[in-house]
DNA sequence: AAGATGACTAACT
DNA sequence: AAGTTAGCCATCT
């Protein structure tokens, strides 16, 4: 049979994806999260490399929202004439995400001022 | 099986 | 302002 150690090792790897997956699962509607802030909400600090390997090795059946994730500069982490970049725009500027040119203010869309902007407007 | 790669980032030039 | 470097580490060649 496999050895035991291997077994261990994936366990350890899926629960790392896991935890990934469960911190953007949380970030609400109209809010954006950079990489290695989702890491270390997931108890990963330093680890942003691999949010975007646990996203892109997400189960479609998950259904995440994969694209509330932007990189540490505002900025979505694809080529914005890309075919994905662009999709992903879309979606966040559907929920109401603004852009300054390329750029999300991150403070202003973080999940933390979420509730401000229900309290008070954007 | 070693080396390159990348949905990253902070810290330096 | 813009490019480079070092740390990251599972996946892909």
């Amino acid at each position: 049979m496999a050895s035991a150690s291997q077994r261990v090792e994936d366990h350890s790897q899926e629960e790392r994806f896991r935890r990934i997956w469960e911190v953007v699962e949380g970030i609400p509607e109209g809010c954006v999260l950079n990489y290695g802030e989702v890491a270390r909400l997931a108890g990963l600090p330093g680890r942003a490399r691999l949010v975007g390997r646990a996203l892109a090795r997400a189960p479609k059946k998950r259904a995440l929202p994969w694209h509330r994730v932007v990189n540490a500069q505002g900025r979505i982490s694809f080529a914005a004439d890309s075919v994905r970049g662009q999709r992903q725009r879309r979606l966040l500027e559907d929920e109401g995400v603004e852009f300054d040119g390329e750029v999300i203010d991150l403070e202003r869309f973080s999940p933390e001022r979420a509730i401000d902007r229900l309290l008070w407007g954007p």
